[in-house]
RNA sequence: GCGCUCUUAGCUCAGUUGGAUAGAGCAUCGGUUUUCUAAACCGAGGGUCGAAGGUUCGAAUCCUUCAGAGCGCGCCA
């Protein structure tokens, strides 16, 4: 049910006629054209660029094109009150009442599927987010990364795709070898009476260990701690079983749940590097060669070597990346493109990354192999999600490595909640650095947009709770016929362009249209309620059992509405504040 | 030095894939509660869309150059 495709179709299907006739020429393909909201002040309902598009092919001035244009529409259409012509070739469309009561008729009907773009072929997505080194616990860092990626899916999963969420545990390389002795030492702490090393800068010093050696020693008696070399393999695994669990755990506070979790290592045992490796081989993408050192640093260190390298520059990157370090082992890059392989495999439309704003360097190796090894652009796309800037007091709160001195997850959702941690993170478009400002999200005014949205829902839960019904509750109608006044059509026009905002946030990935939306669609509902302290006609519970009928069947549509875009957000929309 | 992202009202930001007189919130000032939730609403002021060129019917949006901010840049993951 989206308005602005009918009318595009409705619009298209004239043009074709009219060029049949001969009364207009027609380029090739129809792209351009496009139905629009229209500028508030312009009080219509849809705009249309038609005539500005065709004026050229048609050496005509789009004034004139479109009074023509106009003629058409008009005609055979009952449900347009005005239509006129606005000034650089505009056409603007305004629907009669009726139009409205039918758009909710409809609506109510298919409440389920509104929204959703139905035309839309469904595709197969595989969305790769957090991938969090497992050595520890999540922080504010990869928070927003996780909350941008969680509800890409759910918008991905409202648009009936098919999505599959996944972890890459980087459970293989040096920072597990120096995870798995700190973890070591944390035990022969407890065991041993011996103080953890501090002069060890590659250890991983954070109190959190000391959890994760207490449970291994409890639940793994039969093992002799004493030489690190013979329990190293069997600690590795348990060490980043306990990250894993803890990480999970996070991630479940978010309310993040991740459909499957790919090891690194697991990749390396079964060769499936060396199988790439030996495809991009024979297909002459790798080399043996030299990187050059960054000019403009001091690179008195630099030290140039021969080396495995993918030829990542055919695809537009600035240097050719290492595969295989000195000692022979594979890059980190080496089991990520092994990885990339593997998703491919796995026959996706779609791949998606969801980055840190630190790793937006990495874009262009990855996505340059991705191009190698599918032989098509276009494959993966990469999200970056930019720094978060936590705000107390009103001034930035740094975050350093130092122990003890940075937020994890756990923190910010025990300070401020699931809700507040999910919306606010989303509220900015992810290409933007965003503050996150702790007095602020947990404050219960306008100044927080999360609590701004929900007092819509419960407002209208109030209604409901006043009339003894369930607001959750299906409604039924028949012969639908309520005169809609202008303020309410506002608010209609504004459930309108829903679809459009779940097809834009879809198609572009951006997240951050369903929260600006609600923010959009709560305001104009708010000013609407205010209506009815000076004027009772506008009240929803009238003397008259059948307009609050009718009514309600409004409130309706706006709760549908609040509601989709709240479980997509992955917020709760309580009827009572 | 190079790459990526950003620059829109005093502040924080939207801007629907190039459209019409550029929009919100905060802050400031002034109003609204015997009424379905004032966690709300209404009104006022506030702009050279970082700068300069270019592309065209039309640019905050695309291209080029420049300036500023953030992030990143050897076999760490």
């Amino acid at each position: 049910m989206n308005i602005f495709d009918q009318y595009l179709n409705k619009i298209k299907k004239i043009l074709l006629d009219l060029s049949k006739n001969g009364d207009l020429i027609l380029p090739d393909k129809l792209d351009g054209i496009t139905t629009e909201i229209p500028p508030s002040k312009f009080n219509s309902d849809i705009s249309t660029n038609v005539a500005m598009v065709l004026s050229k092919l048609n050496k005509k001035n789009p004034n004139d094109l479109a009074i023509i244009l106009v003629e058409a529409i008009k005609k055979n259409d009952p449900l347009i009150e005005d239509i006129s012509v606005v000034k650089p070739g505009f056409i603007n469309i305004k629907f009669k009442t009726v139009f409205w009561t039918n758009f909710v008729e409809k609506i109510i009907k298919n409440s389920k599927s509104f929204g959703i773009n139905t035309n839309e072929k469904k595709k197969n997505y595989l969305i790769e987010f957090v991938s969090a080194n497992p050595t520890g616990p999540l922080h504010v860092g990869h928070c927003r990364g996780a909350i941008i990626g969680d509800v890409i899916s759910n918008i991905l999963l409202f648009n009936n795709h098919k999505v599959t969420k996944e972890y890459y545990v980087n459970d293989y390389g040096n920072q597990i070898i120096n995870f798995t002795k700190s973890v070591y030492f944390r035990i022969r702490e407890i065991i041993f009476n011996e103080p953890f090393p501090s002069n060890n800068e590659d250890l991983y010093p954070g109190d959190y260990l000391i959890n994760f050696a207490q449970n291994i020693i409890n639940s793994n008696k039969k093992i002799d701690f004493k030489d690190f070399d013979k329990v190293f393999d069997e600690l590795t695994v348990l060490s980043i079983e306990e990250a894993l669990k803890l990480i999970k755990d996070n991630l479940n506070t978010l309310g993040i749940n991740h459909d499957k979790f790919i090891s690194e290592k697991k990749l390396v045992n079964n060769q499936e590097v060396e199988k790439v490796i030996d495809f991009l081989h024979k297909n002459n993408f790798v080399y043996k060669g030299k990187i050059k050192a960054p000019a403009g640093e001091d690179n008195n260190k630099w030290i140039e070597r021969e080396q495995l390298l993918f030829r990542s520059t055919d695809f537009g990157d600035d240097k050719d990346r290492a595969l295989q370090k000195s000692d022979g082992a594979w890059t980190y890059f080496a089991s990520d493109v092994a990885y990339h392989k593997n998703k491919l495999d796995r026959k996706f439309d779609y791949l998606i990354n969801i980055l840190g704003a630190d790793h937006a360097g990495y874009i262009k190796r990855i996505s340059s192999s991705v191009e190698a090894l599918s032989n098509t652009k276009g494959k993966l796309i990469c999200k970056v999600s930019q720094l978060v800037k936590l705000i107390k007091d009103k001034k930035p709160f740094k975050m350093s490595k130092r122990k003890g001195d940075y937020i994890t997850v756990d923190d910010l959702v025990n300070e401020v909640g699931k809700d507040a941690t999910r919306f606010i993170m989303l509220n900015r478009s992810s290409d933007v650095e965003l503050d996150f400002d702790f007095d602020n999200v947990i404050e219960k005014s306008k100044d927080n947009p999360l609590y701004y949205v929900q007092y819509s829902y419960a407002r209208i839960a109030s209604v409901f709770r006043h009339l003894n019904k369930d607001l959750k509750a299906d409604i039924k109608i028949n012969n639908y016929d309520f005169h809609y006044t202008n303020d309410e059509i506002k608010i209609l026009k504004k459930i309108s362009e829903w679809p459009e905002c779940i097809d834009a946030a879809s198609n572009k990935l951006e997240p951050h249209r369903i929260p600006t939306y609600l923010f959009e669609l709560a305001s104009l509902f708010h000013s609407y309620w205010n209506l009815g302290k000076d004027n009772p006609d506008k009240r929803f519970i009238s003397e008259q059992k059948k307009i609050t009928d009718d009514k309600l069947v409004f409130l309706k549509v706006i709760s549908n509405v609040i509601k989709s875009g709240m479980d997509i957000v992955g917020v709760s929309a309580p009827e009572k504040m």
